[in-house]
DNA sequence: TAGATTGTTAATCGATTAACAATC
DNA sequence: TAGATTGTTAATCGATTAACAATC
C-alpha cells in the first residue's frame, strides 16, 4: 500500500502542496492544477505530477486536479488524518509560547499531550492547562500513551541527553528546537527548527 | 573573490558546519577532521571537504583542520563576521516570544533594530525596549537604516501584502514565520519556519 | 619513515525536466 | 472536435561518492 522508496526530497514537498491546496480551497476553488500549483509553490509542473505519481493517479486529464480529494489523499499519504499526540520537553521561553500561544499545532493536526521540564522550581506549577511534570517520568507518559512525536525546546547543552531519554521512552519523531545536530539512530525522525541556520542560509546572497 | 555558481545545496550546509565547529570550539578542541565533522551532522567526509573546496583550501593533509581558523572562514563566506541589523513584523505571541525572549539572534550575530504592527491598539506602546512603530512607516525606517533582513510574523493572510512593502522598502531577506509560501522576485532570499511542514515530514515515516 | 588526511578527479548515482501519447 | 492537462518515459542535468596522489 505506502510505496517503496519514495526518496525523500519527495516526501518534504508533500506538506507544501498540502499547504498549498488548503489555500486554494479556502479561497473557495475546487479545481486546480499542476501549472497552478507550480506557480503558487515556485516548483515546475512537471516535477509536481512526478512527485504525486509516486502515490498513485490523482488528476484527470485536461482538467486538473479536485482540490478537495487531493488534500484528503495527502493527508492520508502523510498520515494527518486523525490528531498526533506530543509531548513537549522544556518550559522556558520558547516552551511557553508554544504551549499558551501557538494555534497553529492544534489547528493543523497536532497536539500536545504533555508537558516535562527538569526544573524543581518549574515541576507541579502549571503551565496554562497544564501541570509541569519531572522529566524524569518521561518513560511512564510517553511510550503508553502513544505519543510518537517529541518537541525539544530545552538549552543545546541539553539537548542529546534529553533525546536519547525521549528514543528509550518510544518517541519516534523529534522536532528539535535546540541550536544543535542530534546523534540518533537512523530509524528516529529528527527535524530542525534553529533560525539562525536559515538566516545564515540567505546572508550569503547579501552584500 | 566570492566564487561564481556555488550550488545553494552547498551553500545551505555551511551553517551547520559552523555551528558543529563551535560546539567543538566550546567543548576545548581545536583541530578536527572531515571525518568527525561528517560524523557529528550525519554527512560523508567526501562531501564535507567537496563543500568546502567550492571556497578554497582550508585543511592541512595529515592532520585536519583548524578549527578556529575553519570557523573564521566560513563566518566570512556566509557574511556574519559583523553584525546584521533586522527588521520585526507582527508583535503577536511569535514576534514577543522572539523579541523579549529569545537570546539566540543576539548572541549569533542577528540584531532586531525595529518592531513593526499594524494594530492600532499596539502602534506606540513598548515591546520590550522597543516601541511598536506603525507598519506604514516601513519604507522610512528600513532602506536607509541599511535594515537588509526581516522576520515576518504576521498571520498567513497579511503576509505576502507586508512582504511587497518590506521588499519595496529595500528588505533583501525574509525569515519568514507565517504558514504560507510568498511569491516575491528571484533576488529577494526567503526562508520559511512553519513547524507543522517539519512535523508532516516526519509523520509519513511513522505508522 | 609510517600513518593520516586533504583536495580533486572521474565514476556513480539520483533528481529534474522535456516531450508526448492518452484522454477528459 | 479543439484545447487542456495528466501520467510516464527517456534524456538531461547535477550532486554525491570512491579513490588516490600529494603531503603534512
Amino acid at each position: 500500500m505506502a510505496p517503496r522508496d519514495v526518496p525523500y526530497i519527495v516526501v518534504s514537498r508533500l506538506p507544501l502542496y498540502l499547504r498549498a491546496l488548503t489555500f486554494l480551497a479556502e479561497e473557495g476553488k475546487e479545481i486546480t492544477s499542476s501549472q497552478e500549483l507550480g506557480k503558487k509553490l515556485g516548483l515546475s509542473p512537471a516535477q509536481i505530477r512526478k512527485d504525486l505519481s509516486h502515490f498513485g493517479e490523482f488528476g484527470k486529464q485536461g482538467t486538473g486536479y479536485e482540490i478537495g480529494y487531493l488534500q484528503q489523499q495527502l493527508k492520508r499519504i502523510l498520515k494527518v488524518t486523525a490528531k498526533w499526540q506530543m509531548a513537549l520537553i522544556g518550559t522556558g521561553d520558547l516552551g511557553r509560547a508554544i504551549v499558551l500561544h501557538y494555534g497553529g499545532f492544534e489547528r493543523r493536526g497536532f497536539h500536545i499531550a504533555t508537558v516535562f521540564d527538569r526544573d524543581p522550581r518549574k515541576i507541579g506549577k502549571k503551565l496554562g492547562q497544564f501541570e509541569i511534570l519531572n522529566s524524569q517520568l518521561i518513560p511512564q507518559y510517553v511510550g503508553k500513551a502513544g505519543i510518537k512525536i517529541a518537541i525539544l525546546a530545552v538549552p543545546a547543552s541539553e539537548a542529546q541527553n534529553v533525546a536519547e531519554n525521549l528514543i528509550q521512552a518510544g518517541i519516534r519523531a523529534i522536532l528539535n528546537y535546540a541550536p544543535i545536530t542530534l546523534s540518533v539512530p537512523h530509524s528516529i525522525q529528527v527535524q530542525y527548527m534553529d533560525p539562525v541556520i536559515y538566516l545564515q542560509r540567505m546572508t550569503y546572497y547579501l552584500e
